[in-house]
DNA sequence: AAACATCGTTGAAGCGCTTCGATACATCTC
DNA sequence: GAGATGTATCGAAGCGCTTCAACGATGTTT
């Protein structure tokens, strides 16, 4: 491996020398530059990462939890961890996957070595076991999503309940009286993961005002959970003209089952999904949705945490980051075809 | 952050004992070994991973190279990233996370810097721009996935072609004389992505021998998509009595398109899909079929770059690692409800 | 009892980089 | 033209760890 002192020597020039041109933290004359630039090229030089982390003591690592619960989404915390690794590549830096294998103890290690300068947290629960590690943390760290008590911390999300407002107003407008919702799985709720439950109430909160009845149904996302939450939807309420799909798993099977049972969408039935895009935009209806922003959260949620990095050892003297910060994404709802007036009653004109 | 230094005194020993009593390359006394632990403990010792990265030239840590294109199913990718992620770890190695942005710099850009002892490259394409590159590398590499020429490579994948030639076995013992494959999106066959063709190669190798006729026909999976290739299938082959899918994303749609048709499955047609288990269970008929083996892709390629990167600063001299080794996972057929006897043709006893 | 291993421990030399003065020279300023 | 100011470069001190050679203290062999 070529090391900083052969380059110093090919270039005629000291290692400090060399390392100021690297890091541009001094001024240097565009000829040894240029000349150092040159050596650097030809010798084929890459910086050492551990000499580097060692003197500099910052590693340009980021570490992204993910515990993988089987119940989530997946395509999603895939598309946020792609989003998370590409911007901090942009940013000179590099990203360490950690799962939920290990438990709290992973952040209290990844910190303690210095092998990460930052943490992103997904997956977050409203009571997370992280989050006392986090806060006692000398490195900043960000959260993709929303625990019950977030003082001290910074989070990203989408803003759930406008989310649900959002869907409950749109299916208002066209004078939908009964809506259900098909929600995520009970464990999911059990586990108290809040954007299920921010979802809902806000539903539930605008829909009220708007004097619309909600139902709200969990479901695993299984073919067959999916015919038995909507067996259940229309015993309860036959009345039902709209569905809220949060789960995406579940829509495909939805799609298919109301076909099969003579419901036509939208006209006998409205469906409003809350899903990333592409899937909403690939079913055999194109779904009327709430996108949910991967990529956006991935990327502010890396902007933020350099940010914080940033005052950390810049100007900012101490306990910078230890505000409070709460990033709610706005919710942005894309009508498509699965979504049009509530049927008239049987009966009426 | 406490340092080994402090940590040796505080124990009343000397920095070096710490470091062995940490590493066990020296053999350490019962009692000083304990009160060196006792002390790492009281406080709260963490090794600095950058120090010990310069020091010992191996920074534990292994890089994943996973180039996320749209049209991949998702899923697998991510249960493999989270298979190699716990089985390092429970080898002491990190994770770095790469995504395709980069292009194959990455490859030199992390070997260069010492930032990763080795490297588990996926979804890898017939003729891959990284082959040249981690061929010269210094440090270990593992494939997931099969290239055009696999010499000098270590290479973890699922049995393709056997699996194709499964499914085809499968059906004509059943009767089958007409058999459709629902293969991936055009452009992974495009970009000779290696399972594709493998899969169908199988297919036709065991069908032609069994006397049974191939039609395949490529497929997007979303539910248009999917609706064409299966119109287009039995538009020309209208006696095809049952279908392979690879494609994940196609089943939930070609399941939903037959019954629609009122095509019964697996009474006039029978359905083998290539898909993790999960996915398998879930739909409204439990699909036979191949499971893909994800974790234990993911495990082996850990267990394989590991057993590389120790027989090279092991005794093996020089070259070690330079052998091709290639290693098919066998496929497991797995019958549940989608597949049955083929249909006696029309008008037949 | 002398010679020789063996065991457990230590001191010191780096690993490759960053960064803080210090230095040398050129340019201004009054 | 003496001092002040600024610019470009260098030397050297570390960052926290691993590891090698060496050492004293035991135990073993003759």
């Amino acid at each position: 491996m070529v090391t900083l002192a052969e380059v110093a020597r090919h270039a005629g020039v000291s290692a400090s020398t060399v390392s100021y041109v690297l890091s541009g933290k001094r001024t240097i004359s565009t000829r040894t530059r240029e000349r150092v630039e040159k050596s650097i090229r030809e010798l084929g030089y890459h910086p050492n990462a551990g000499a580097r982390a060692l003197a500099s003591n910052k590693s340009n690592i980021i570490a992204l939890m993910m515990p993988l619960r089987t119940d989530m989404y997946v395509p999603v915390m895939m598309e946020i961890a792609i989003a998370v690794a590409t911007t901090a590549r942009e940013r000179g830096h590099d990203v360490l996957l950690l799962t939920g294998q290990e438990g709290p103890e992973a952040v209290r290690r990844v910190v303690g070595s210095g092998l990460a300068d930052a943490m992103i947290l997904m997956d977050v629960e409203l009571e997370d076991t992280r989050l006392s590690l986090v806060r006692e943390s000398p490195r900043p760290a960000v959260l993709i999503g929303l625990p019950a008590d977030p003082s001290e911390l910074t989070c990203v999300d989408l803003d759930f309940a406008a989310t649900g407002r959002l869907c409950a107003e749109h299916l208002a407008e066209l004078g939908h009286r009964d809506v259900a919702v098909v929600g995520e799985a009970a464990a999911v709720y059990e586990r108290r993961t809040g954007f299920a439950e921010r979802t809902l109430q806000g539903v539930r909160e605008r829909a009220a005002e708007l004097g619309v009845r909600v139902l709200h149904r969990p479901c695993d996302g299984s073919y067959e959970s999916t015919a038995g939450t909507l067996a259940r939807i229309f015993d309860e309420r036959p009345a039902t003209s709209a569905v809220i799909v949060q789960n995406e798993a579940a829509i495909g099977p939805m799609l298919s089952l109301l076909r099969q049972q003579g419901r036509a969408v939208p006209e006998d039935i409205s469906v409003i999904a809350v899903c990333p895009e592409q899937v909403a935009t690939q079913q055999s209806v194109a779904l009327t949705s709430v996108a949910i922003p991967a990529q956006e959260m991935g990327r502010r949620a890396v902007e933020l945490v350099m940010a914080k990095a940033g005052a950390a050892d810049g100007r900012a003297p101490t306990g910078a980051g230890a505000e409070t910060l709460i990033e709610l994404l706005p919710p942005q709802l894309t009508v498509r075809a699965s979504t049009g007036p509530a049927p008239t009653p049987t009966g009426a004109p």
